[in-house]
DNA sequence: CAGGAGCTATAGACCCCATCTATGACCAAT
DNA sequence: ATTGGTCATAGATGGGGTCTATAGCTCCTG
């Protein structure tokens, strides 16, 4: 009873049809291939499958019975195959990308936007949290992918660098007599300052950065969003640390200015970070394709 | 995309056991094949199916999509073979007949119930209708045999025989001065006749067997069944022309008594009829086999 | 940290069997 | 009868499924 599954092939088709040789024609074998193999099946469950007549086969009662489950079967693995080729196609599939807020907002936005126009089958799944916690999503297999500041030295993951970020500080109209001015850390010191409130990589970042020099940066203000960083800025309340890019739009019309420092603040880059030894889904890989 | 379906039943155990090597004792191969075999379904698709690690291996997105489905197909399949070892274990399946009211009564019934004592998992069915309509269920595949009166001739029929009937004519008490006599033809012509009505295979040649005689025998009442037959004589409306078989028990208590005739009333044969050149379903090969 | 014990991948050889061609037997319909 | 269809059988062939042997890797352990 220890089948070769390859004749439910053959059984299904010849039931279907009716005939040995059609079965054959549409599996490209021979009508006594099929022959043989239909003998074989019945052999090894010791009953007949098919009455012969001279205009073809026909389902025993035992092979109906037999049909009834196999046709079923077959079906699925004829779902199957097509769903396969439906995900080969990007015609289906899922996409799960782990991340902060801020740079799928600001930064992946765009290109979702674009993916998803592209291949309009493909689900998209945005998990968001902290870079410990994607990279955790990453090792449990919950997400495809994930977008995070760089450095990430993890021996189990592959990071690509994908784009470059400057954060820099900002401030709005009511510190407009700095527009034009490039200021000592020493100076900054004496403005009120806005960071961002978690255990954010930026947040450490910066403070580790203006350490280095041997002041100590102590935020007047601490905020949970990057929106809220941008809003107090404009407010007049402080003057932010934020990523330039997010804040591009504002800079441009106006109503927040950099505020240059004497000191270069380290470029910081985005990279995405991947499974290794894992292979890549089809829709990650072509998310990866299109971004870089 | 035209893959062999037997790697399917190799990807359904690596995913299930989550190891090529456990995948290779299930299915009595080797490791390598098991890989070999994976790595095939893998180029088919054009995607790899699994992950590898160094404790197993475990599914990729697009692996699991499809392991979704094989897992129902090959369900189906063991499901199917189970299917096809009850039916011939005889542990399931059914069993349809075709014949008479009376030969189902008083010939068929025990033979019945020691089929279906001996195999409680087949179902059966019971076709009643005229011999006629016997033969065109068993040709419509309708019914796996048929058990009616020889002689039949169909050259698409097989029919064994299986039992032999004697007709006879019965009468009750009231004609009991008959009971130690032996009738000629003539005689009987002056009782009243009972005789069974519809256009039966019974009547027909009794009328002809006394036609051969230079007779003519017209029946004083006609009744639709045997056991109406029966009731008639044994309350002595007249004599009934009936199987000897199916009133044994009255011969032996004594509320009928066989008329005898100086002519003999040729023996008629049962059989049992099916399909020639078309396999028996085991069921019915078993209930045959029985019978004889 | 070396080494053992898993795992999977690779290479190459073997031989079985799925498939082929050619033909036969049968039936139905022209 | 002949033709054209069906399925069955016989015998030959070669591709590929399977094997053994081995390598490479990761994890765990003394």
């Amino acid at each position: 009873m220890t089948n070769n599954y390859e004749l439910y092939k053959v059984f299904y088709l010849a039931a279907k049809t009716g005939s040995l040789t059609q079965a054959a024609k549409a599996l490209y074998l021979t009508q006594p291939s099929v022959s043989h193999a239909i003998k074989q099946l019945e052999s090894s469950f010791g009953l007949p499958l098919f009455t012969r007549t001279a205009k073809g086969v026909s389902l025993t009662q035992e092979g109906a019975m037999l049909y009834s489950y196999i046709e079923q079967s077959q079906i699925l693995i004829t779902l199957a195959e097509e769903k396969m080729a439906a995900l080969k196609n990007l015609d289906s599939g899922e996409l799960r990308i782990g991340g902060s807020d801020s740079l799928f907002k600001h930064y992946l936005l765009p290109h979702l936007e674009e993916f998803h126009a592209r291949y309009p089958g493909i689900k998209l799944h945005l998990n968001h949290g902290t870079t410990p916690e994607t990279i955790a999503f990453l090792k449990e297999g919950r997400i495809d992918l994930g977008v995070v500041r760089m450095p990430i030295v993890d021996p189990q993951l592959d990071v690509r660098g994908s784009f470059q970020l400057q954060d820099c500080f900002v401030a709005g109209a009511r510190y407009s007599e700095l527009q034009d001015k490039v200021l000592s850390l020493e100076m900054l010191m004496h403005y009120p300052i806005i960071l961002f409130s978690r255990n954010s990589r930026v947040r450490v970042a910066i403070s580790e950065l203006v350490q280095s020099y041997g002041y100590n940066l102590k935020p007047d203000i601490e905020v949970g969003s990057v929106d809220l960083l941008i809003e107090c800025a404009r407010r007049g309340l402080g003057i932010s640390f934020v990523t330039r890019e997010f804040v591009s739009r504002e800079l441009e019309e106006g109503s927040l200015f950099e505020v240059r420092l004497d000191v270069p603040i380290p470029i910081s880059q985005v990279g995405i970070m991947t499974m290794r030894n894992m292979p890549l889904s089809i829709t990650a890989r072509k998310f990866i394709e299109l971004v870089q």
